[in-house]
Parts: C-alpha cells; structure tokens; sequence
DNA sequence: CGTAATCCTGCAAAGGTTTGCAGCGAAATA
DNA sequence: TATTTCGCTGCAAACCTTTGCAGGATTACG
C-alpha cells in the first residue's frame, strides 16, 4: 500500500537511482527531471522507508534521551528543547523513562544503541566506568554529569550552590543544613561540596541530610529531621524537595520563611506559584537540551558506522570531546528572610554577594551559555 | 564493528537462518543449538538490527506518541505510563510536542508515519476530518477526544464538570463562570456542555470565559475578566489556569474561596501544593495513556504492513475500534467554599451530589476503568 | 570535424534480517 | 525392513534504499 521509490520511478519514467538521487542529492539530477519526479512523488504520497535508508547508510535519524523521571518538572523544558532542536535537523527523539534506576539507565542504553545514532544521558545515576563502558557502544552525550574523555554538558550548580549559601550568610543564618540528593547524582555532590565550602567560609554550621529521593514527598519527610537540628536555613537538592519541605514545615508549626529560610535549585515553573514564592537557583535546563544535541549531532556526516564505502575506521573519528559548563543564577523570592534573632544567630552587616543575581520579576530568566572547558 | 547475524552464524557453526530463528521463533530450533547460538550471541554482544528487521517485516516496534505540551504537567504521567507500557512490550516510544499547533501535529504524524506502527494522538487541535484522513495513513489511536471510526480513550470530563458544578451549587453558588479551554479541544467542547447544562439545571447564570491558552499565564489574564464579572465560582478547563487565576485574583485583592471559589481539572501534582489546595477533578491519566498502547498495540499480530507473505490485505485487518472512557473523580480540597451572603446569592439548603467524590487525602486517586462504550 | 570535458542517467551490489520451501537424518509406524 | 512422519537446518529471495561505476548524449574546444 504505501508507495516506494519503484512506484515513483515507474510513475515519472526514470530509474529507481534518479528518484533516491532527487531526494538525497538534489544538485545530481537535471532539473526538470526532479520536477517531474518530486511531482509524482508528491502525487503518489512517497515518503522514504527511513529503515531501509538506515540499514544502508549506517544512520537512523534517530536520537535517544534517557531521563531519570520525566513527571520531575525539571526535565520537561529540557525534553522540550531537545526534541525541537532535533527536529530541526530531522532526528526524531526516543525519550525513555528510568524511575531514577541505574539498572534500567544501562539496560536503555542497551536497548536503544542500534536503533539510535546517538544518545543523551541525562542526570545519569550510574558510576563513571559504566557510562565509559557504554560510550563505546553508541555515542554518548551526557548531561549534567562530568565525565573525563566523553563530551559533556552540566550546569554550574557549584557557582549556584554558593549564591545560595552566600545570600543566606548575607541574611544572617549562621546554622545551615543541605538537603542532599539521590545517591549516585553528580549533581549532588557538587552542590554538596561548594555549599560546604561556602559555609565554612561564612563561620557557618554546615549539616548535610541525606541521601533523599528528590521528591516533593522526599522533602515533607524531611521536616522533622530540620525541625530537631535547629538550623535556620536550609539549602535544598531541587524546587520540589524543597517545596515539600516547606509544606513539612508548616505541618509541623514552622513558618517560612519567618522560622526557617529555605532555598531550592531549579527553578521550575511550580516555584513560582506555591506560597510563599521560592528562592531558587536558576539552572538553564532548555539551553542544556538544545546544546546537548548539537554536540551529538556536529559530526553527523562522519559518524556513519558501518557504511558501504568507509568499511574501516574513519580516519576522523576521534570526535572533539568538548565538555560545555552552563551558567546558573540566583533568583530571590519569598522564602529566605532574616535569620530569627534567637541569641545563637546574630544578624551581621549584610555581606557582598558575589555572582550574577536577580529579583524575581516576569518571564523565564536566559541564562547565557558559558564556554567550553575542555577539548 | 557491530556483530551481525552473520558473526554469530560463523561463531557458533550454524547458517544464519537458524541465528535469526532462535531470537525470532526459538521453538523451531533445537534446545541445544540455541544454547550455542544464545552463548556466542551473547560473547560477542550481538543485538538483532531492528531497522533491518523492519525492512522485511514491516514493523519498526515503534510507536509515536503526539503530545501538545510536555511542559503542561498533565502530560508527563500519561507520557510516562505509555512509555513503560510500551518497553513491557518492546516497543520504544517517538515523544514529539507541537506547541499547541493544530499544523505541526499533522506534520508529525506524516513525518512519523514511516517510522512508527502507530501513533498515539494526545488531545488533538487539528479537525476530525484530518484525523480520518490521517489515520488512512497509519494506525491512530486517540486520546482525549472522540472520533467516530476510530480507537479512542478519553476521560468522563462531563461527569467530571457536572459534579464539580453540582459542588459548587451545594455551596450556594448562583452566578457561576467557565474558563473554556483552546480552541479545538473536544475536552473543552464537552466541559463546557456538561457544565453549561448542570448550571441551568441548578438555575445558575453561566459565563463562558474563552477560549485560552491553558496556562498558568492564561489564567493570570483573567483574573480581570472574572472580577467584573461578579461570579462568586469558577471552573476553569484545567488545574494550571485555575492556579494561575487564583494568583491573578489574589493580585486583585480577591480571596479564595471567601470571596470566589475555584475548581480546575486534571489533579496535577502542582494542585495540591499551592494555598489554598485546589480543588479539581482527577483524570486517571497514567491509565489512559496505558489503555492506548495496549489498543494500538493489541492488534500487533495482525497489523503487519506489506510483509512478503501478504503482500494483499490481510483478511481480518479491520481492527476493533473500540472507544473506551475512563471515570473521573471530583477531590473536594481548599479553594471552594460556601457563597458570600452578598444578597444575590441566596444560600440553599445542600444539594445531594450524585457521583463518585472523594476528600483530599495523601496518595493519588486511582480511577477504575470504564466500559467499553462502543465496537 | 574530431576529441575532450561535462552532465545526467542507468546498472547492480550491498546493507542485515525474515521466511517459504526443500532436504536431511532419525524416529515412528506398518 | 520399507515407508511415513517429524524435527531441525540450510538455501535463497525479498524488503527499500544508497552509491560507485560506467555509459550516453550533449556541449565546448582545438
């Protein structure tokens, strides 16, 4: 029933060659002839069999992007960009859901490698050789993780993690706790050590609670745990634990950010509207997508595994590993406030924040892409 | 540098043919070959082609899934069911977001066409007429509207609406407005009917506000629009822009519920965590999106498309179209109240409300299946 | 007018797999 | 023992497209 290439040639009167020629190399074949064809391709409502283009030119077209949770509002805007970014340059996106699972994040890979040109591994939860191991499978780009020799791009919720920390300093908290993130997130430790570096600096108590779900039930069950260590303010892994938190909080009888301050990172679009508003850290989670699949796909035309004519190696394979790092920034709502003047936390003169800052206003913060790090 | 068939074949002594049974057919080889086949497959990191594997049997075990907005948190769950209910299946999922444009759906759908076994159509802008013509193109399973001739799933948003207006005329409420959702969309179409009829039942005035961008944004706008209009209750077409009016109210200085009360539809996560705590009508989304992977895909014996045996048609390919609607579930939270006694609304004794209700409680609403409604 | 260059088109192989058909040996039946 | 049946395997065509190579027609040039 659907028309092939044989149906079009035989329709316009030309070989089968002269028809895959009009579509695949325009510049090849007398113009007259391609009106004719592409008209009667047009006629018979011929679209090419992308598997059998696949089987003989070694590319699919396709592009897989493995997310921990996509019902995480972080993820989608990411997705999002991905996918249009994508389509663009005529990839189509697999997207595959692993429950936070490093076993399913492998066996994903897995499944997706020889149907997929390339895959974006994002916020990956397994350990740095399993990814090495993987990338000589199927070219790998992985997001929001850093992996020596594979090309990468991350976020600097370092830089972020130490706004935060600084603002509260500024604030005048003095006892600070950090609600960590899943075990095996990269993302994690790097908040865990430049919020810990940042607080050391400021002469603050610096606790670190964790490992959690990231989760907005993750953060309600934290509650408690906040309310006994008697800190002041709180750094969370992401917007939705720190949103729990809040709710936890409040359950218990503590008002943010009155009793306790507390500071997400993300900045999705929820944090804006749960009262009282979040203080967040931006991450450019569109930007990191869009990126993350334009260095996937800048050698498309070398990457061609297995074609007729380049049966060996490519002399040019070795892809320039760049390893991109995003700006993040602070945006100040209402849930950070003056550390409560109970004895054992005295406001000091504000401090001098460093870092890129902004109010909260109207629209999406734009995050500027940063430079490349590495080659 | 990827293992073939062929590879395989050699490693283990056998013809190819015989590799190709034992993954395809394995109860036509003998146990003790296929141990020896499985083995070096499994030596030397052998996975079939799929995009060969579709050329000869015309199946891609792909499915594409067509989505309006990932960002609109009433996605992801569903995107995510139909993902997992797929890869039970082996079978991957296309995720492609058209930015609410009636023109880019039909776009996907052609480019997906070639590349998919069927496509699942979520809460389509386009007409019905081009869903018929589209789905002569390749399967098409729709969710979130009716189209007759076709597999559909959609949710008893009707009943939904009816119960939530009857909740609210329990409250007392007379003058009651509807946020219509965006042009296009059956779902609105069906709220505002069923909500519009059991208005005029309880012999409220009704005002339809719309159509609109189904956004927090959205309902932002018409915070404005809602104030002059002196309704004491709204339904809004979805949670987000009864989250976002009830911000754009809050602006304007009024309360909910005291001064109006708000209803949205969908139970996305979000409603629960903003103040007050909305109260909406649950759509059982995870299941919908479950229902019709298992619809498109129930058929996957049958819907072989030019395979080289049946090169006509095969003789039982009309597929059962069978259209399925799932029960929703009015959750009764923080954002309706009693009427003010202004003199205009006069207060009534309670209403009974016919249909399933439930109060807000910890844990997701699970919403049963329905029947079957037509062959 | 003869030769070379240029453009365009056709030919045929290749890519990895599935599958109808045929063949082979062994077991079952007569 | 002769014949049929059965279980397993091999053979080769087919799926649809891309692409290196060669050949034909046309034009440019000497």
């Amino acid at each position: 029933m659907p028309a092939t290439i044989r149906d079009v040639a035989r329709a316009s009167g030309v070989h089968i060659s002269t028809v895959s020629r009009t579509f695949s190399a325009p510049h090849l074949v007398n113009p007259e002839t391609r009106g004719r064809v592409l008209a009667c391709a047009e006629e018979l409502g011929y679209r090419p069999n992308r598997a059998a283009r696949a089987l003989i030119t070694g590319r699919t077209h396709n592009v897989g992007l493995i997310i921990a949770d996509i019902a995480n509002p972080f993820f989608p805007p990411l997705i999002k960009a991905a996918e249009s970014q994508a389509r663009q340059r005529d990839y189509h996106v697999f997207v595959a859901d692993t429950n936070e699972d490093p076993i399913a994040e492998e066996e994903l890979v897995h499944a997706l490698a020889k149907q997929v040109d390339g895959v974006l591994l994002c916020s990956p939860r397994m350990s740095n050789s399993m990814i090495e191991q993987l990338s000589r499978e199927v070219p790998l780009v992985v997001i929001n993780r850093q992996v020596a020799g594979l090309p990468c791009v991350t976020m600097d919720v370092g830089q972020g993690a130490r706004s935060a920390i600084e603002h509260l300093l500024g604030l005048g908290h003095r006892r600070i706790a950090l609600l960590s993130g899943p075990r095996g997130s990269w993302t994690s430790r790097e908040i865990r050590r430049a919020a810990g570096a940042a607080a050391r600096a400021g002469g603050a108590e610096f606790t670190v609670l964790g490992p959690n779900q990231p989760t907005e039930t993750g953060g309600v069950a934290l509650a408690e745990q906040v309310r006994r260590s008697e800190v002041t303010a709180v750094l969370a892994y992401n917007d939705l634990m720190a949103i729990g938190l809040i709710e936890g909080l409040d359950a218990a009888g503590l008002r943010v950010p009155q009793d306790v301050s507390v500071v997400g990172i993300d900045d999705i679009a929820l944090s804006r509207l749960t009262r009282p508003k979040l203080t967040t850290v931006a991450t450019p989670n569109a930007a990191a997508g869009r990126t993350a699949v334009d260095m996937l796909l800048q050698h498309d035309t070398v990457a061609a595994r297995g074609s007729r004519g380049g049966r060996g190696v490519t002399s040019d394979d070795r892809r320039t590993t760049a390893q991109v790092m995003l700006q993040t920034e602070l945006v100040i709502r209402d849930s950070t406030a003056a550390a409560p003047a109970d004895g054992r936390n005295r406001p000091d003169a504000e401090l001098v924040i460093p870092g890129p800052h902004r109010l909260a206003g109207p629209g999406r913060p734009t995050a500027a892409t940063g430079g490349v790090v590495a080659s």
